[in-house]
DNA sequence: GTCTATATGCTGATAGAC
DNA sequence: GTCTATCAGCATATAGAC
C-alpha cells in the first residue's frame, strides 16, 4: 500500500501469447473479486485476511494467490472497480442542463449505486478515511478534474439566475455525502429502522427527500409539499414568535 | 471485539482500595488515548498495532499495556470517548423550539466538531462501517432513543407548518451525513483544495452553505441570497427553457 | 489449474529485572 | 511505575505433488 505506485498497470490487456485469459480464471477472478469486496469492506485492509476472502469464494487459500500474487494486488483491483461505478454515476451528472433534471438524475443515480453497491462504497470510504494509500492517484487527477468542471457547470446556474448564489463545491459535497450515507452507515440506518433494512418505499422516500431538500436548498424548486407557484412560504413570519 | 460484551463496566469508578488514579497515571492514560485515536483513526482497529500507538505516545509498548491490559480495551475507551463528543452536540438541538435555531446551533455544533476532533469521528466512522462490532449497543439504546426523541420535536416543527413536510429521519441522516464528511473525507477535501486543508474561512463559509441549503430546503426560510421577505424566486418559471 | 503442507515475518501480550 | 527480552499465535505467501 505505497501508494506512490502508478495504477492502470492492469490496463493492458492485449499481451500477446497465453492471453485471452482462459473462461475459467475470468469466472475465477469474478468470484475472487466479488468476494473480496465484501470482506474489505466489511474489515477493512488489514482486518480482512486472504483466508476469509478465499471462505467466502470458496476455494483454498493457495488458489486465491495463484490468480492474485499479493493482498495488494487484489485490495487494488477492488478499488480501482469501484472507481470506475463511481464514474458511471458522474456522467448523470450531465444529462441536462437544467439544474433540477441534472441534479435529480445524479442524486438519484448516487442513492440507487447506494442500495446497489453498499460493499463497494465502503471500501471506497475506508480508503478516503486512512488518507488514500492506493488511490491517491485518482484524486488528484480524474476526480480533482470532474469536480473542477462541474463546479464551472454549476456556476453557471448561478450566473444565470437557476439556483441560489451558494458555493459550488460544498453543494457537491453535501450530495455525495447524503447519498453515500445510505451505503456507508447502513448498518446505523437498520439499527434506527428496528433492525431491519430499508424497504423498496423507504428507499425511495429517502430518495425523494433528499433531492427534495437538496433542490429547494438552492432555490431551484419550492419546498416540499408547498404548492409549486402557489405563495411560497406562509411561516416566513416565524422569526421571534417561538422563542 | 466480540459485541456482544456489556460496556460500561469502566463506569463504577469508585474502587475502595488504591483508587485516586494517581496524577501519573492519569496523564499516562491521556496521552496513550490521544495516540490511540489518531493511529485507530488513521489505521481501522486491525491495522492499528499497539507499537505504533505505543511510539506515537512516546513510549515502550510494555508501558501501553501496563496501562490497557489489551488492545480492545484501549479500543473500547477511545470509542466511548467519541460518543460523548457526540453527545455534547446533540444537546444543542434543543437550544431552541425555533426550528431555525435549532438546526443552526446543532449544525453548527457538529460542523465545529468534525474540525476539532476529525479523529474521533473517523474511528467512529470506521466503527459503524464495520457493524458496529463495539458499540452497537449504544445504538439500539442511546441513540435510537434520542433519535425517536428529535423525530417528534420535527414532526410537531411539520404539524405546526414551521417547515415543509419532509419525512424527519432522512432530514437527521442527511444532517449527520453532511456534517460529519467534513471529518471523515477530510482527505479527499484537501486534496480537491489544493492539497491544503480549508482555511478557517473556507470552513465558516462551508457551515453556511450547509446550513442555508438545508434550512431553505425544508422551507423554514428562504434560499441563500433572495431578499427574506421579497419575492422569493423570480427563476421559478425556469422550467423547459434550456432543455 | 488445484490444493496440502510449510516457511517466514509480524504482532499482541507477558516475564521479570530495575 | 518503567522497560528489555521474548514467547506464542497468526497471516501472507510459496513449494511442490497432483
Amino acid at each position: 500500500m505505497s501508494g506512490t505506485d502508478r495504477l492502470k498497470g492492469r490496463a493492458q490487456a492485449r499481451i500477446p501469447d497465453r492471453t485471452q485469459k482462459s473462461a475459467i480464471r475470468a469466472e475465477n477472478e469474478r468470484v475472487i473479486l466479488k468476494a473480496a469486496e465484501e470482506v474489505f469492506a466489511q474489515s477493512g485492509f488489514r482486518g480482512a485476511t486472504t483466508g476469509m476472502i478465499a471462505d467466502r469464494a470458496g476455494i483454498p487459500k493457495a488458489n486465491l494467490h495463484y490468480y492474485f500474487p499479493t493482498k495488494e494486488v487484489l485490495y487494488r483491483r477492488v478499488v480501482e472497480h469501484i472507481f470506475n461505478i463511481w464514474l458511471e454515476a458522474a456522467n448523470s451528472f450531465d444529462e441536462s442542463d437544467d439544474p433540477v433534471e441534472a441534479l435529480t438524475s445524479y442524486i438519484a443515480k448516487k442513492m440507487d449505486i447506494s442500495r446497489a453497491h453498499p460493499m463497494g462504497s465502503k471500501v471506497w470510504a475506508n480508503e478516503i478515511l486512512h488518507k488514500a494509500p492506493v488511490i491517491q492517484d485518482y484524486l488528484e487527477t480524474t476526480l480533482r478534474e470532474w469536480t473542477a468542471s462541474r463546479v464551472a457547470v454549476i456556476e453557471r446556474w448561478i450566473a444565470s439566475g437557476r439556483i441560489a448564489p451558494i458555493d459550488p463545491q460544498y453543494l457537491l459535497y453535501m450530495i455525495w455525502a447524503t447519498t453515500q450515507h445510505y451505503a456507508d452507515f447502513n448498518h446505523q440506518i437498520d439499527t434506527l429502522n428496528g433492525g431491519r433494512p430499508l424497504s423498496d418505499a423507504q428507499f425511495e422516500e429517502a430518495k425523494r427527500t433528499v433531492t427534495g431538500i437538496i433542490l429547494a436548498g438552492i432555490g431551484a424548486v419550492p419546498p416540499a409539499g408547498l404548492a409549486a407557484a402557489g405563495p411560497p412560504r406562509d411561516a416566513a413570519a416565524r422569526n421571534g414568535a417561538a422563542r
